[in-house]
Order: C-alpha cells, then sequence, then structure tokens
DNA sequence: GAGTTTGAAACT
DNA sequence: CAGTTTCAAACTC
C-alpha cells in the first residue's frame, strides 16, 4: 500500500515542504563522521515498544545524535519518519500486525551522503521473535534508501531504493528480503522536475525506472540561493516493483511530481545515515526537533513504495534536514544486503558542529546539510516562535513523565499496539508521525535483553510532535483527528487510537494549505487502495479559507486557555498574540497543557477533532459532527457552529425552530446579504488597494529623491527647502497665535491651516511642475 | 467599549 | 443522560 496514492500525489502542490528541518538528536555526533549501524541481522532491538501488537516505526537518529528522523519501509514501503524515540542501536522497530517496517537509523556523515535503511523485521518475524520470548528483533537486512538531493548546482536528486520486496500482502520475514523485487525510488530535492535517476545501488541493482510507475511524494525547494530555503524534496518510487533490470539506465521520472530545480547541476553525492548504536531516544526526555526557519531546510519525504501486506501500513517518512545552500545530493539507499547503516557525508567540509546541537552533512562551501539539534540536556519545553516566518519549527519532543528518563537499556519496553504513522503536512512541514496509543504506551512490560539487543524504555515516554494544529485536516477515522500539542495522548476508548497534538507555533499558522498524508496500519488495505495524501478541509472551510484566515486570537480570562472553550486550544494551537489572561496554553505551561488535554480526551476522544466532517453518504459532503443545539438563534447567526461553518443544519442537530436548511427564505435572505457585504468588502478592497497604489505612485513621483546615483524623479517638489520653508510658516503661526494669546485649539486651528496652506502651495506647485516637465516631454 | 445574548463546554 | 453552570464568542447598543 502506498501512502500516497498517485492521484492524490498528482494534486500535490509543487510547494509542500517548505520547512526546515531541524532536529534534536539526543545524542548528535559532534563531528560528522560516519557512523555505521551494524546490520544487525540477527539482533533483535526492541524499541519502545515491542508488543507483537505493536507497530512502531522505526527510528533514525543521527550518528550520536538521535536525530529523530525516522525511516521505516515496509516490503515495499518506505518510511522516512522524523521522531524522536529513536532507538539507536540498529534502528530497531517494532513490526506488528502485518506492519512491516524498515527501519532506517541514520546519521549523516560528511563522507557520503548517504542514507542507509535497514529493513525491519517483518510483523512475523516479530510475533516469532516475541513468542521467543525474546525482545522483537529488527532486522536490518539491506534495503538501501538511495536518496540525492539536488544540490545548488541543481544536481537532480534521487533516491535510490533497490530494495527486495515481497509482494504487496505478503508478510515477509527479515529472512525473506532477498527474495523480495528490487525497488526504485528517486528523489529529488530541489526544485525541478528534471530528475533523472538513477543511481546504482551499491548490491549494484541499478534499475530502471522506465517502465515503472514512480509515485512522487514530496516536494519542497526553495530558493537555493538563499540560505534560508527550504528545500523540496520528490520522492518517487516505483510501483511497480517488477521487472527491475540490474543495470538500467534511468529514464526520467516520471508520473510523479517533479520538482523543480533551481540550482546548477552538482554532482551527485550521497549521505549516509546510519543511526549509531548507543543512542537511544529515551535516555534524553523531553527532546525537541525544531525547524529552523534560519537555515536551510531541506525535508525528504520518503513515500512507502508498495503495501506489502493488506494490513501492513504504509509508512511514509519525512525526513526534515537542513539542507545548506549549494547542498549536494543526498542518497539514501536502502540495500537488499543487511548492511549496517552507515552514515557518511560527501566533502565533509565544515562539520563543526558541536554535538547533539547540529550535524552538518557535507557541504560545498560549508555545511550541506545541517541539522540543528537542540542539546539534549535543553529542558525539553522551549518555545519557537516564528510570526510570519513561512518555515515551521518542527520539534519532536518526548513528553516525559517523572519515570520517563531515558535509559538506553531499560528493560522495560512500551507495546504499541499499532503505530500508526502519518505524514502531516502544512505546506511547509510534512511530518511522519507515529501514533501511538498512549494507553498501550503506559503499559510497560519488562523484557529480557538480548545481549545485542538494546530496549528502549518507553514507560510513559511519549513522543510529542509538534506541529501546527490549525490546518490540520480531519484524519481518516482510523487515525483519529490530530488532537493539539501532543504526541500519543490517550483516547479512552478509541482502542489503539493515539492522538499526535500539534501545537501550531512551531509552525507558521495557515502558511500553507493543510496537507495531511495519512497512513493507517489498521485501517487501511492495500486492496481498497486507501492512500491518503490530500488537502483536507478544515472545519469545514476549504484550504483556501484556512490559509487565508488568520485565527483570531483568543480573549479567555477565566480558562486559561486549557479547555476548549479556547479557540486556540480547541484547535490544537497554542495561545500566540492572543488576548487572553492567565494563559497556560504555551510551552511554559506545558505540562498543566499536556494535562488539559488528556483530560479533555478523557473526557470526550474526539474532542480535538473536526466538527465539521463528511457527512454520511448522500448527505451534504460537509455536516456538524455532532450538530447544533442551538434554540433562540434560528442557527442563522454565527453562535450555531454549523451556521459559522457555512454548512446547513443536518439531521443530527437538535436546534429548535432552525432557519438553517436548505430552503429557509430567511437563510437565502442572509445568504444573499452576505455575499453582497461580501461583493462590498471586496470592491472596498479593491478600491483601497487602488488608492493605495495610486498614492504610493504619487509619492514615488513626487518625494524627492536623495540622490544616490538613481537619477531623479521629474516632480521632486518636496525638497529640503520647501519642508524648511513649510516648518517656517508653521512655526510663524504658532508664534503669532502665541502672541496673540491664542487658546491652544485655535492655535491648533491656525497652525493646521497654515499647513493646509502650504499643502496647497505645493501640490499646485506639482502641478504646474508637471505640466511644465510634460510639455517639454521629460 | 460595555453590556447582553448565545450555545458549547464543563460540571453535577 | 439530563440539568445546570461556566465560559468565551457573537452580538447589540
Amino acid at each position: 500500500m502506498d501512502v500516497v496514492s498517485p492521484e492524490l500525489n498528482s494534486l500535490l502542490p509543487d510547494e509542500i515542504m517548505d520547512t526546515e528541518a531541524i532536529e534534536d538528536i539526543p545524542h548528535s555526533q559532534s563531528d560528522g563522521t560516519t557512523v555505521q549501524s551494524e546490520p544487525d541481522e540477527d539482533t533483535s532491538v526492541p524499541m519502545e515498544t515491542d508488543t507483537p501488537v505493536a507497530s512502531e516505526s522505526g527510528f533514525c537518529s543521527d550518528a550520536t545524535s538521535a536525530a529523530q528522523s525516522l525511516i521505516t519501509s515496509t516490503d515495499s514501503t518506505l518510511s522516512i519518519t522524523t521522531t524522536k524515540t529513536t532507538d539507536s542501536v540498529t534502528g530497531t522497530s517494532i513490526t506488528t500486525s502485518g506492519l512491516q517496517k524498515l527501519s532506517a537509523p541514520f546519521t549523516i556523515s560528511a563522507a557520503n551522503h548517504q542514507i542507509i535503511l535497514n529493513k525491519v523485521a517483518s510483523s512475523q518475524a516479530t510475533e516469532a521473535a516475541k513468542s521467543a520470548g525474546s525482545p522483537q528483533v529488527i532486522k536490518q537486512e539491506g534495503q538501501k534508501l538511495l536518496v540525492t538531493a539536488i544540490g545548488k548546482s541543481g544536481q537532480p536528486i534521487v533516491l535510490q531504493l533497490p530494495h527486495t520486496g515481497s509482494k504487496a500482502g505478503v508478510a515477509q520475514t527479515s529472512g525473506d528480503t532477498k527474495s523480495q523485487t528490487p525497488q526504485f525510488k528517486v528523489v529529488t530535492i530541489g526544485g525541478r522536475s528534471e530528475l533523472k535517476p538513477v543511481v546504482g545501488s551499491s548490491t549494484n541493482q541499478v534499475t530502471t525506472l522506465q517502465a515503472q510507475q514512480l509515485k512522487t511524494v514530496q516536494i519542497a525547494k526553495k530558493t537555493p540561493a538563499s540560505s534560508a530555503a527550504p528545500i523540496k524534496f520528490i520522492i518517487t518510487k516505483t510501483v511497480n516493483s517488477k521487472g527491475l533490470s540490474p543495470q538500467s539506465s534511468v529514464s526520467p521520472v516520471i508520473a510523479g511530481r517533479v520538482l523543480t530545480q533551481n540550482s546548477p547541476v552538482m554532482p551527485a553525492r550521497t549521505i549516509t545515515l546510519t543511526e549509531p548504536h548507543n543512542t537511544s531516544i529515551q535516555s534524553i526526555p523531553g527532546k525537541k526537533i525544531a525547524i529552523s526557519p534560519l537555515k536551510t531546510p531541506s525535508k525528504v519525504t520518503v513515500v512507502s513504495v508498495a503495501s506489502p501486506t493488506p494490513s501492513a501500513p504504509q509508512k511514509s517518512v519525512t525526513l526534515p534536514v537542513n539542507v545548506a545552500l549549494g547542498q549536494q545530493i543526498l542518497t539514501v539507499q536502502q540495500s537488499t544486503s543487511a548492511s549496517p547503516v552507515k552514515v557518511a557525508t560527501s566533502q565533509t567540509t565544515a562539520q563543526n558542529i558541536k554535538p547533539v546541537q547540529s550535524v552538518t552533512v557535507g557541504g560545498v562551501s560549508g555545511s550541506q546539510f545541517k541539522t540543528i539539534i537542540p542539546l539534549a540536556t535543553q529542558p525539553n519545553v522551549q518555545q519557537i516562535q516564528v510570526p510570519g516566518s513561512r518555515f515551521h519549527y518542527v520539534r519532536l519532543v518526548t513528553a516525559t513523565t517523572a519515570s520517563s528518563t531515558g535509559q538506553p537499556s531499560g528493560p522495560s519496553t512500551s507495546s504499541i499496539p499499532t503505530a500508526k504513522p502519518m505524514v502531516v503536512s502544512t505546506g511547509a512541514v510534512r511530518m511522519s508521525v507515529p501514533i501511538v496509543p498512549a494507553q498501550t504506551m503506559k503499559q510497560v512490560a519488562p523484557k529480557p535483553l538480548t545481549s545485542t539487543a538494546q530496549v528502549v524504555t518507553a514507560t510513559q515516554t511519549q513522543q510529542r510532535l509538534i506541529m501546527p494544529a490549525t490546518p490540520l485536516p480531519q484524519i481518516q477515522p482510523n487515525f483519529t483527528n490530530l488532537p493539539p500539542g501532543t504526541v500519543l495522548a490517550p483516547a479512552p476508548g478509541a482502542g489503539n487510537v493515539g492522538y499526535a497534538v500539534v501545537p501550531a507555533q512551531y509552525v507558521t499558522q495557515l502558511q500553507q494549505p493543510p496537507f495531511v498524508t495519512l497512513a493507517s496500519s489498521s485501517g487501511f488495505q492495500a486492496s481498497a487502495g486507501i492512500q491518503t495524501q490530500a488537502r483536507l478541509p478544515l472545519n469545514g472551510l476549504s484550504t483556501a479559507e484556512t490559509t487565508s484566515r488568520p485565527r483570531k486570537p483568543c480573549n479567555c480570562t477565566k480558562s486559561q486557555c486549557l479547555k476548549l472553550y479556547c479557540d486556540c486550544f480547541a484547535n490544537g494551537e497554542f495561545c500566540n498574540n492572543c488576548n487572553c489572561n492567565n494563559c497556560f496554553n504555551n510551552l511554559e505551561h506545558e505540562t498543566e497543557r499536556l494535562k488539559a488535554i488528556k483530560t479533555c480526551l478523557d473526557r470526550n476522544p474526539e474532542a480535538f477533532k473536526p466538527k465539521i466532517g463528511k457527512g454520511k453518504e448522500g448527505e451534504s459532503d460537509r455536516r456538524h459532527s455532532k450538530g447544533c443545539n442551538c434554540k433562540r438563534s434560528g442557527c442563522l447567526k454565527n453562535y450555531c457552529e454549523c451556521y459559522e461553518a457555512k454548512i446547513m443544519c443536518s439531521s443530527i442537530c437538535k436546534c429548535i425552530g432552525c432557519k438553517n436548511f436548505e430552503e429557509s427564505p430567511e437563510r437565502k435572505t442572509l445568504m444573499h446579504l452576505a455575499d453582497a457585504a461580501e461583493v462590498r468588502v471586496q470592491q472596498q478592497t479593491a478600491a483601497k488597494t487602488k488608492l493605495s497604489s495610486q498614492i504610493s505612485d504619487l509619492l514615488m513621483r513626487t518625494t524627492p529623491v536623495i540622490s544616490s546615483g538613481g537619477g531623479r524623479l521629474p516632480y521632486t517638489f518636496v525638497t529640503k527647502e520647501v519642508l524648511e520653508a513649510t516648518c517656517e510658516c508653521l512655526l510663524e503661526q504658532a508664534k503669532r497665535a502665541e502672541q496673540t494669546h491664542q487658546p491652544q485649539a485655535e492655535a491648533e486651528r491656525m497652525i493646521l491651516e497654515e499647513f493646509g496652506h502650504c499643502l496647497m502651495r505645493i501640490i499646485s506647485s506639482a502641478g504646474k511642475a508637471k505640466v511644465d516637465c510634460a510639455s517639454i516631454n521629460c
């Protein structure tokens, strides 16, 4: 199953990934040296969760830094997710219920620009492993994901995934990887569609993109010239794993979305990202991944190639990576062989990166890839706001309770029945968020450790992804909607449903159209072909509406903005530029906020779901999920949530005296009035715009040019002398008023009157000058 | 801007 | 689940 269907993919905007990826890595590698994780085929390394049922995405951490990049892939699915809870050792991931993953812990090293993904053991293997009483083993069998990023020079970025994959729907064991059909994925980083693939894998598996259906996932590269320019990554994947020829010339891509490449061609370079064995996320609570707008963002999103098993969810992976200008090609290889994960950056230039703070990966001039990683010792709460910035901050936080201290080798592991990867893209931000039922996370079952296996203590460790919640559209029922601010909030009664809370402040809100890519392990059937990557309306509002309308600031006074009364909180956003008092809806009160979220979810698991969703079949596309209860407003005022959402009341509404139905004359009248008002507003806006333009033009023409070699405008009558003369006139008038002992009001009137006279003279002079100038054709 | 109205959310 | 209270937004003046 693919996370993103071609159809949906075609709907993707050209720029959907305008983000900077900054990741907080628990243990960052300071020198960016290549780190290779070991193949670890035999070693089972349980992640945070290791219940057989639980499927967890593999986590990738930066070499020493747990760069919360998660790369997972199923047989035919490759997903890269930035996550915090990374088990470093072997990039363990837990597969469950047919969810097969490929976890590829990776490190960015300066050597190769290669990211090597390790294949996660199949669910069967996991089951077997668990049944054997051993921690679940993640086999890192050799799929390599080769990602080449287009550098500043414009070299197309190619992501190649020659990996052996089994047919969709067939669970594959870890040992089956060799039998898998190699798949080829092309990832382009950069803006152009010039993608010409392809790079042979290390295993000599060169695949031909021709005759393969490629799916492009993501895109986003912004101006390479700017250091802060975000980078687009387009990832195409081959749908058809068959017919891969070992040696193939690469045909240009493809059906997928092609990126535009702004930069000149550069030789492709590979960066191998490897997850250090020693790194465990849990060891560092409260980690965050921040995407810094100041840094050149680049994000790689890997889309699952195919669905191995019907029940196996695909994971899309978003790998936020800061790519500096002139970045080179980031290559992620997924080899069929169980090669150790490597992190190598090509042309390691400046890697003067403090450990855990930033990781710079290869650069032509300086760091090509830079990952900024918050220090592990930093408080896990650090609010990041970039008002007006189009770049989004993404932070992965391990929300920890008292006991969630990182214990890399802690015996207990949390069981996550179904990790639900989600890719949420809000224009600039796209992420893959494994949603893990918090309830299951609380259930920690100690497991015996193998000598090589690293057990991650996930006890009460919550990984939180902070994302803009506002644009979050309604998520598929299986996924549940993303609640505000926190990941892994328990959803009572929701079974395996978990929540990913996405505070908005880390991300510029409403800057980009909401975008969601979702994949559900349980809900997505391969046969159904349910791949979701589409813009979904938010609360009944179209994308354009949501993007164009900034959120209103709240005015809460008593709720501390921690109840659903607060729109900010209800929308999963932090308060920002609000008028609230005693606000706790911020990172300074994260504990309270999380508690409040949990409370809300306890009360109503769907509390943070959009209220306006799709109605039943045959009904209107949009309707209120609960219906309104209006009694006095006739459902024709904004008190009514239905009316406010510009939808009509439905059968589930319990309103009295409803007039908000199709044939309602009152409603029609209101609609007409509203339309007329809107037209007036538009006209006024247009008039203002025009007037502003005229004024601006007038100022341009009339303002004396400070001679800077740029030439002088023809009508530079407001000169310094004119200004001085005007001021003298005004002063003289003031003196006159003072001498005549005029009251202050009268004095002001006289001065203003004089000022008016001065203006009139200036304008008159300007008019004459214009005429004169025109007469002489100046 | 103050006061009122309204209905969702929260509480009992 | 129903009734009541609390709350903040919508609305009116």
